[in-house]
DNA sequence: ATTTGTGCAAATCGTTTGCATCTGA
DNA sequence: TCAGATGCAAACGATTTGCACAAAT
């Protein structure tokens, strides 16, 4: 997807400044394939990693990076936001047990005859979140 | 759905006793056909009926449903659950503009090609949320 | 009498915001 | 230089919790 050489290059693309943090962040997301993090948890990766970088600024990355479409929030659970690091066209497991978010291979969902949206809208997106948990109750 | 008489017999099949607050707020929900509440929306509505009950009742209320199978909830959205007086096998459209969900027709959406689950893990429930938004940006 | 529910206020928790200070172009 | 970025702490908003009081069985 995105390779983890030439950050600078999406940061430019992106319009955003390459700051010491954007690049560390974006090198931290975007080097071990496709994650699923929240931010909190790259908040404490970030400093596990000796990076520098406030809460706050993790947060205005994950939405900066969001709009110019390096990411793709995802809503599964009202508690936090996760943040998928593949912006292609898939789906997701959800694990109720652990929170955790799985991505199903691309093209591995069929939807059909999805029905018109109301009068005067357009589809943005469609989301199908498939929950799951453990076997043995 | 779930008619508005008898709702002492739901609520004793659920093991709820009939409260006042319960009787009335399930009045509320079931009387008026399919409908998708927040919990700060029934508060205000409740209170505007001039039922006297407070938010935290109103949330073990709607929890308590939920867990019965009388409400579904629902989270398209960081924000708010919302709660699903139609507990049917259907899917929902999100208007991202007035954060406001509606439900898709029973049936309208086929779904195919499901991949199977993680090895130990089952199917709990499949979620397709289809976000629109007005056409006229 | 005992169990269960309710209301209030305080506490939580993820997230956002205001603002003073820094930094990259 | 100076618009844009960062960090900190305070503010927020939805939800939860603890606990005293009230109501249902």
């Amino acid at each position: 997807m995105h390779s983890s050489r030439n950050v600078p290059a999406l940061l430019n693309k992106a319009n955003l400044r390459p700051t010491r943090q954007r690049l560390a962040l974006a090198e931290l997301l975007f080097a071990k394939g496709d994650r699923h993090v929240t931010a909190e948890a790259l908040y404490d990766e970030a400093r596990a990693a000796g990076i520098g970088v406030s809460l706050a600024t993790i947060y205005n990355t994950l939405h900066q990076f969001s709009s110019a479409g390096l990411l793709r929030s995802i809503s599964v659970d009202t508690s936090k936001t996760y943040f998928d690091t593949n912006t292609g066209n898939h789906h997701h497991f959800f694990l109720e047990d652990g929170d955790e978010v799985i991505d199903m291979p691309q093209g591995s969902i069929e939807i059909s005859n999805l029905p018109e949206p109301p009068e005067g809208m357009e589809i943005s997106q469609v989301d199908v979140i498939v929950r799951v948990r453990s076997t043995r109750k």
